[in-house]
DNA sequence: CTAATCCTTCCCACGACGGGAAGGTCAAGG
DNA sequence: CCTTGACCTTCCCGTCGTGGGAAGGATTAG
């Protein structure tokens, strides 16, 4: 099976697969007579594996530890958890930053009458000299 | 006023300050016979402007949507809380991403003990084979 | 035989900076 | 007057996770 049709197979594009074998995400598979990356079903596994990672928003380099994880009979769950708690509290983190971003557009948006004039509280939140 | 000056003044590093000037954000100052960038009050706040929509996650071109409404004397509020509320759409699409993650997520971590055997519902979501 | 479609490696670009090198400038102190 | 240290300048590289595209070889269908 050649990159495009793993592409095809994992939705994964050829571009990105060629990559994550470049940052060792993936294995380098078997090459043709001619240099053609050859894919095996594990590989697929593999490729869905961080697809699925990544939908959940997790960095390569921890996809790195769960692939690493995944591969060790060794593991214990609580270190699987401990890395997805980790990513949780990151997630957290950044909703409430935009959250909090969202609040304080929102309060001087409805106060912006969004009409012709130019006055807006918006502009005069943002030029305002006090920190 | 030198740039390190601007730099503390404003709370918006030397590097950065450059960076804007290069991407067109903030007008080229003044220049000593040496060459050091020479810094007026009016850049200060144009800095200040910058850095306050910078926290509320407007992205570069925003913000030089927001500094061209800002100098223009016939704006309209509508065209400025315009920009304001799609940028609003966006935070609050990328916090309904992030949220279903953390969703997906403590479910699956909900789920596992986190003691020490290898079974792990994370990872075997992860490594589901059907979509 | 040729044309289309694959594949390869390579470099460039994004956004919004930070780090650091190499070299010029300025102010204070000995 | 000279040195030292703190400042300033430009320049290039790295981040993160890709996408785009060029140049050139391989394969396949007609």
């Amino acid at each position: 099976m050649n990159i495009g049709q793993a592409a095809e197979a994992t939705g994964v594009s050829a571009k990105r697969i060629r990559y994550y074998e470049q940052v060792g995400l993936l294995e380098p598979p078997q090459r043709s007579d001619a240099g053609y990356r050859v894919y095996e079903a594990r590989d697929l596994h593999t490729l869905h594996f961080i697809q699925r990672a990544r939908r959940l928003g997790f960095s390569l380099a921890q996809v790195s530890e769960l692939l690493a994880l995944w591969h060790d009979q060794g593991r214990s769950s609580g270190q699987v958890k401990a890395v997805a708690m980790k990513h949780i509290d990151e997630l957290h983190s950044k909703i409430d930053e935009l959250q909090s971003m969202v609040d304080t557009l929102t309060h001087l948006a409805k106060r912006c009458d969004g009409g012709d004039r130019p006055d807006c509280p918006i502009l005069s939140e943002l030029q305002r000299s006090e920190s």
